[in-house]
DNA sequence: CACTCGTGGCC
DNA sequence: TGGCCAAGAGT
């Protein structure tokens, strides 16, 4: 029995009952959801992505609508570039695939927004192709399981692909399986912080538990701060943009942080970003949330 | 390769 | 309390 055979063993009665896989998913539902889920946690995607479902059944919708309207609708999922480039994902989806989100795992990369793990993921989870799909949690699935270290060190995505790949089964099917199979055991089972080992189907195989679990050198990454960095200022701007339709003037930003070089620091980022777009010398909107006969104005 | 980019919950 | 972590992508 190879690891791979024991993990969708595992998935059959243990996998959470997400709704972007339930089998009635659209390519689109598959792929809004891996967007959503670049970074931030299930729990926090499900609702979001119900609404986001219903409102842009696929990507036709989406395209037509302004791009402030999806980075309203993102909330607070976190990294609100995401939300500016689903949006241009979509209209590139209408214009070089009439709409159809593409089975092709070069035209899939192509795609705003979607990288390595994006495209293979849909590829693999609404296509059934047979592609290595890794993810934080395969990585240190198969690190600890295979390679018997703690964690996964720095994503080197080559040779993580590679290692991944000699773990596949053949058949095509049970290939896009075991991809989701590992996802899942590395999200609930394998997990970073206290992995239950006792309920992994990997027990008596596993290098790092046959080698006493041995805690990690030091820490796995980089930490990553957050208070007083300009990540909060943006996050801090966006959230008064998201909450107005008209123009913001810049006076109702500057109240967001005190200092003002690194407010105009985050202010710049977002424009540079395409997030917020001038609308005058003075005043803001939300990317896409210009007014037409202001526009014309302008010039 | 190293760095940036939000937000919230957990131990 | 606060560091750590969460289905990464882009530069």
């Amino acid at each position: 029995m190879t690891l791979a055979d024991a993990a969708i063993a595992w998935y059959d009665t243990n996998a959470r009952d997400l709704p972007w896989r339930t089998p009635s998913t659209t390519p689109w539902g598959v792929l809004v959801s891996e967007v959503m889920l670049q970074q931030t946690p299930v729990i926090r995607v499900e609702p979001a992505w119900r609404s986001w479902m219903t409102r842009w059944p696929n990507p036709a919708a989406l395209a037509a609508d302004p791009a402030s309207e999806a980075i309203r609708m993102w909330g607070r999922l976190g990294y609100p570039r995401r939300a500016m480039r689903l949006h241009a994902c979509a209209g590139a989806i209408v214009e070089r695939h009439g709409g159809r989100v593409p089975d092709d795992l070069d035209q899939l990369l192509a795609l705003p927004g979607v990288g390595t793990y994006t495209a293979r993921a849909v590829a693999t989870f609404a296509y059934g192709q047979r592609h290595p799909v890794v993810d934080t949690n395969v990585r240190r699935v198969v690190s600890r399981a295979v390679e018997g270290k703690p964690d996964a060190g720095p994503a080197t995505t080559t040779a993580d692909l590679v290692a991944m790949a000699s773990l596949l089964p053949e058949d095509v099917p049970r290939a896009a399986r075991a991809s989701i199979a590992f996802m899942e055991l590395g999200a609930i089972v394998c997990t970073a912080r206290s992995p239950k080992c006792v309920d992994c189907p990997f027990h008596d195989v596993c290098a790092w538990r046959l080698s006493g679990t041995p805690l990690p050198a030091g820490p796995s990454r980089k930490p990553q701060r957050y208070a007083g960095t300009d990540r909060q200022v943006r996050g801090l701007i966006l959230e008064v943009l998201r909450h107005t339709t008209g123009p913001v003037p810049r006076q109702r930003l500057d109240q967001v942080w005190t200092d003002e070089i690194q407010r105009t620091r985050a202010l710049t980022g977002l424009l540079e970003d395409g997030l917020v777009e001038p609308l005058g010398p003075d005043n803001f909107v939300l990317a896409g949330d210009t007014p037409r006969a202001e526009v014309q104005q302008l010039f």
